[in-house]
RNA sequence: GCGCCCGUAGCUCAAUCGGAUAGAGCAUUGGACUACGAAUCCAAAGGUUGGAGGUUCGAGUCCUCCCGGGCGCGCCA
């Protein structure tokens, strides 16, 4: 985290609202580390900006504990070295603090839910859920790691027309499986698990058909509703997802959260009746235009549920932020929801919606168009089993959510020894392999007083102890940006360096000394990796 | 028609909320195991960042307009 003691370095110099940035520079020989700082102090002090940094440079390089070199360069910009020591010094930063290496208090403890998947209990989960799912659960991972106090949550949608269509859909398949002849109904769902399910539904309940249909009906969709949530649970677990609440849209009309945040609303004067149903006036508050809230038969429309459910999040249970994730397909929906919370008074930044694009599947390069209810879709499960589970998060985590994704099954599965998982866990896997080796000849790894860390002065070595010296603000912007593949990215870049180190040197060797300065650094990178997989959710093996 | 998202190497994707010569992997070509694991490493080749303007010290990134693709625009969920 040297960034921040630069940037306060930096500031000492200058008016502190400036917006001055310190990164790494493109290529090597620029320096360590490099700031704007004299390019955007220049125009606000009405000076040149290469007057400027020179002056900046040679202030700067007065901080000979934290400097080697310090120069100008371009247009403007101020270049840094640091010193051998500073990045030497990481490595007992790192084993001193273990598994917590990384965390921050960034968050503050405030408390953050994200709710993610949340697909209608009508269908086993296909591709697409498992991309939201991965970036679900990675993200509160992380934000759990960077010091919020994250709950994950899964919305039930059980009730509603969709629940009578998939009732009736088990009932119809029941009647055709005792031999009666149905005509089908297209906007049914027409999965073979539905299929299924009548037929485990009539081993149970033999006497289902002689019911009265109403009964039937009923009999039909809870059971369907039951099995199916509890196939999603099942493969969301196997998938390493699990979550802390199951929320369901039944018990939010039960508990009158729908009827109090209509009246709430209705109070505050958003609320007005035409042609006989009653709307919320989105339009005021940003939106297109307004939304029904109730029907003119006096049901509650879905939005009127989602209204109730957003209030009860922030005004009942007290998150100060609300991050959503849904597929693209709703995106219409995001500003009538954050009209919701301005109508309520509530801050609409506080709710962050995540839209997670498509997931396109090719096969045999053709694209494959899904449908739950047509029943065409590769189910997560599948997926699972064929690819595991692995390499199934890390290759959606390898992209922006907000970039649509073309999963081409045979591909990934044809190439799924040379998927990027495996070069970031063999890095582990090695690893943990030279601490067998250096078992096997004796070799102890030195207390954290002892390690001798100035034997660590390769370029090589500074290399690695950069990254791992990075590691905890990476972990901050993937938090603050709500971006999980900023960690997997990072994770490839270590691997890269330690496998490039592996390469040109040994951790164990003759020098008894250095080897006991690589081993800690080893140490060191190998628990980073474990944590950074960790948050992924993907193993870190020592052996493959 | 209106709105949102996307367009970067042959393919799949990055690029630190405007930074310096746009980077990886796969695929292609050629090299490296008698020492801790070759699921690795090294090298070559690959680009007018869809196109045209604009903003400024500086644009893949911001603005405008086109082109192409995806998704929305229900008293469905």
């Amino acid at each position: 985290m040297i960034v921040k003691r630069i940037r306060e370095e930096i500031l000492k110099h200058l008016p502190a609202d400036l917006p001055v940035k310190v990164e790494a520079p493109p290529r090597e020989e620029l320096g360590d580390y490099a700031t704007n700082a004299a390019l955007v102090a220049a125009g606000r002090l009405k000076r040149p900006p290469r007057e400027l940094a020179r002056e900046l440079a040679e202030k700067l390089a007065r901080c000979e504990d934290l400097f080697s070199r310090v120069e100008v360069a371009g247009p403007g910009f101020i270049n840094f070295w640091v010193a051998p020591t500073y990045w030497q010094a990481v490595v007992k930063r790192v084993l001193a603090r273990g598994e917590e290496y990384g965390r921050s208090d960034l968050g503050k403890g405030q408390r953050v839910q994200v709710e993610f998947v949340s697909a209608n209990p009508t269908g086993p989960l296909h591709i697409g859920h498992g991309r939201g799912a991965a970036v679900g659960d990675t993200l509160a991972r992380i934000l759990s790691f960077a010091g919020f106090e994250v709950v994950k949550e899964y919305y039930i949608n059980d009730r509603g027309r969709q629940m009578e269509i998939l009732g009736r859909s088990v009932w119809l398949r029941a009647r055709e499986i005792a031999g009666e002849k149905i005509d089908f109904p297209e906007d049914h769902y027409r999965g073979d698990y539905i299929r299924d399910l009548a037929r485990e539904l009539l081993a149970r309940r033999p006497d289902l058909l002689e019911l009265p249909e109403e009964e039937a009906l009923e009999i039909c969709r809870e059971f369907a509703l039951r099995e199916i949530l509890s196939g999603i649970r099942r493969d969301l677990e196997d998938f390493g997802v699990t979550y802390d609440v199951w929320y369901s849209e039944r018990e939010l009309y039960e508990k009158g959260e729908v009827e109090e945040a209509l009246a709430a609303l209705a109070e505050a004067g958003h609320l007005y009746e035409k042609e006989g149903a009653l709307w919320f006036r989105a339009s005021a508050f940003g939106d297109e235009k307004d939304r029904v809230v109730r029907r003119s038969t006096g049901e509650p429309t879905y939005f009127a549920s989602d209204i109730a459910y957003h209030r009860e999040k922030f005004l009942k249970r007290g998150f100060d932020l609300v991050v959503d994730v849904w597929g693209a397909d709703h995106h219409g929906y995001v500003p009538r929801l954050k009209a919701v919370l301005s109508a309520l008074g509530l801050d609409p930044e506080r709710l962050k919606v995540l839209l997670i694009q498509m997931v396109n599947l090719i096969e045999g390069g053709k694209l494959k168009s899904m449908s739950t209810r047509a029943g065409e879709f590769v189910t997560l499960r599948e997926l699972l089993e064929e690819v595991g589970r692995d390499a199934v998060r890390f290759t959606f985590l390898t992209r922006k959510c907000d970039a649509p994704l073309d999963f081409d099954v045979e591909l990934v599965k044809s190439q799924s020894s040379e998927n990027p998982v495996y070069y970031v866990q063999y890095a582990h896997a090695r690893l943990a392999s030279v601490f067998r080796k250096a078992e096997e000849v004796g070799l102890l790894p030195p207390s954290l007083e002892e390690i001798p860390a100035h034997r660590l002065d390769t370029a090589e070595d500074f290399r690695l102890l950069k990254l791992l010296d990075a590691f905890p603000r990476v972990i901050e912007e993937a938090a603050v940006s709500l971006e999980p593949h900023r960690v997997t990215y990072f994770l490839l870049d270590l691997a890269t360096a330690l496998h490039d180190y592996y390469t040109k040197h040994r951790f164990v060797s003759e020098d008894e000394e250095l080897s006991r300065a690589r081993l800690a650094l080893a140490r060191a990178v190998k628990q980073v990796l474990a944590r950074g997989l960790n948050l992924l959710g993907v193993s870190a093996p020592e052996r493959m």
